[in-house]
This record gives C-alpha cells, sequence and structure tokens, in this order.
DNA sequence: TCGGCTTGACTACGGCTGTAGTCACGCGTA
DNA sequence: TACGCGTGACTACAGCCGTAGTCAAGCCGA
C-alpha cells in the first residue's frame, strides 16, 4: 500500500523527481511561483513527502537537497497501479473504455501502448 | 471537471450504479454492513453523492429510491480520464509503465485493450 | 558590526471525507 | 391507542490536504 498523497503532494513530488535534486528555494521559484504558491507551502509539503517517505533530503553546504528516492517513471507507474487497485478495483476495462474515447493519444502514446499489448500476448502464449 | 469524489464515495456510488435504484436501508444492508458501516454513513455518503449531482432519487411508496444518472462504465470511464488528466497530466505513458509490469491481466481485459489499440491506429491513420 | 535575505521549524486554519450518533416522524401491529 | 421499527434530517468530530504566516537562526554585504 501506498501511503495516500494528495495532488499537489504529487505534483510537487513529480517535479522533484524529474528535476533532479533541488532545495525548497529552488522548487518554491521554479514550481511554486508560477502557480502562485508560497514558499512556505512548499516547505510544508515537500515536508510532509519527506515524513511519508517520498523524498530524502541531505544537507549540502549547508542547505538541504531534496531526491525522490525512486525516479520518476517508477513512481508514476506506482501510481497508476495503487489508483487501480484502490478506485477501479483492480479492473482495467475503464481505462480501455477511456482509451476509446481519448480524443488526443500522441503518437508515441499508441505505440508504447501497442508494444505493451504485443509483450503482454506473447507473455500471456508462454504461460 | 467533475466533483471530486472520494475513495469511499465512489465504492458507493459505484454499488448503486451496478446494482440498480435502490433505498438507503439496502445499500445499507448488501454493502454498508459486510464493509462494517453504520446505516448512517452509507446515508450520509449517499446524501452528500446527491449533492454534487452523482445520485438522484424519487420517492416510491413512502421510501426513496437512489439511482445514478448515468450507467456504471460511463461513470468509470470518466474518473479515468478525471485521473489522467489531473494526476497524470494527460500522460498516458505511466500507465503503459503499468501495464507492462502488471501481473494479472485477463483474456478478456487484454483483448479489450488489444480491441482498443487498434482502433486507436485505424483511426490515426485516416487523420 | 548591523541589518537584510535565505532557510527551516512550527503553528494555523478551512474544506473535504470517513464515520457515526441522535432525534423526530410515520406506519403497522398488538 | 401506544409502542416499536424503518427512514431521513441534522449534527459532530477527527484526519488529511492545501495554503500560508511567523519566527528564529545563520550568512553576506555595507
Amino acid at each position: 500500500m501506498m501511503k495516500p498523497l494528495g495532488e499537489q503532494e504529487l505534483a510537487v513530488l513529480r517535479y522533484v523527481a524529474e528535476h533532479g535534486p533541488a532545495t525548497v528555494g529552488e522548487v518554491a521559484e521554479r514550481f511554486g511561483e508560477p502557480q502562485g504558491l508560497a514558499r512556505s507551502t512548499i516547505l510544508t509539503v515537500m515536508e510532509r513527502l519527506r515524513q511519508k517517505g517520498y523524498l530524502t533530503r541531505r544537507k549540502v553546504e549547508g542547505v538541504y537537497q531534496y531526491a525522490s528516492p525512486v525516479p520518476a517513471s517508477e513512481l508514476l507507474r506506482d501510481v497508476v497501479g495503487d489508483f487501480v487497485q484502490r478506485t477501479l478495483s483492480g479492473s482495467l476495462s475503464p481505462f480501455a473504455a477511456y482509451l476509446s474515447e481519448a480524443e488526443d493519444v500522441t503518437d508515441e502514446e499508441l505505440a508504447q501502448l501497442q508494444d505493451v499489448v504485443a509483450r503482454l500476448r506473447s507473455k500471456k502464449r508462454k504461460e
């Protein structure tokens, strides 16, 4: 079970996971400010993420550098898994239904999906 | 934008959407009790869902029958869409990543996915 | 040396969600 | 008729999350 993450929390976590180790000041400036978030807000969120184990920090030249112990891709994969389990009770059909209505699937995403479906099929055959 | 739904709220909504119109008493008995939820809890949740517009009700022989205005499948599809937008900022890659690790994809789900990917491809070609 | 800016810890507060108690009302039965 | 039971409205409360102010300490430049 993942500890639950709020929407904003995840957004911040993603930012940190994607933009390498960063200080609160950096995140506040580059991520928070554009969205009108106060520095203290970013600080609070990051500290909560650390408490939940999603971020670690290390003092470098007097200031804390925060980093995600897992890469962003893995993080998001887990988030999706959690969503499928908790919210869809494990069923993938709703996803398929969503996809079939989805408007803007990029070529790349489509290719990824196709690839993964093909892989699942061959795995299935082997079983 | 969907009004946000809590996890439990969605579970109840799903139950009602899938098991036709039902009274609070019925939902409490068949859905709530097995999970140790008090009748008043179910009532509160259902009323909140109604306030948010996810449920409607109609008095039938003195008692309210609650129903979902949209079928469960559509509901879940929208929930997925909302998740993809809000949480993944519209990107499908994390979902592909999840799938490639997924353990228990049923034959049926796989078929659905394959189908939908094929459909997306042909649609793409036409554009 | 002193004042300002950066940093970090603490505190706060409102809203949403999960959970539930309580109370009043109406209907059916004893 | 009086009581019990199902039903529904209201109230409550704790936890989590989004948001932020404030304060103390340290560092750097005037």
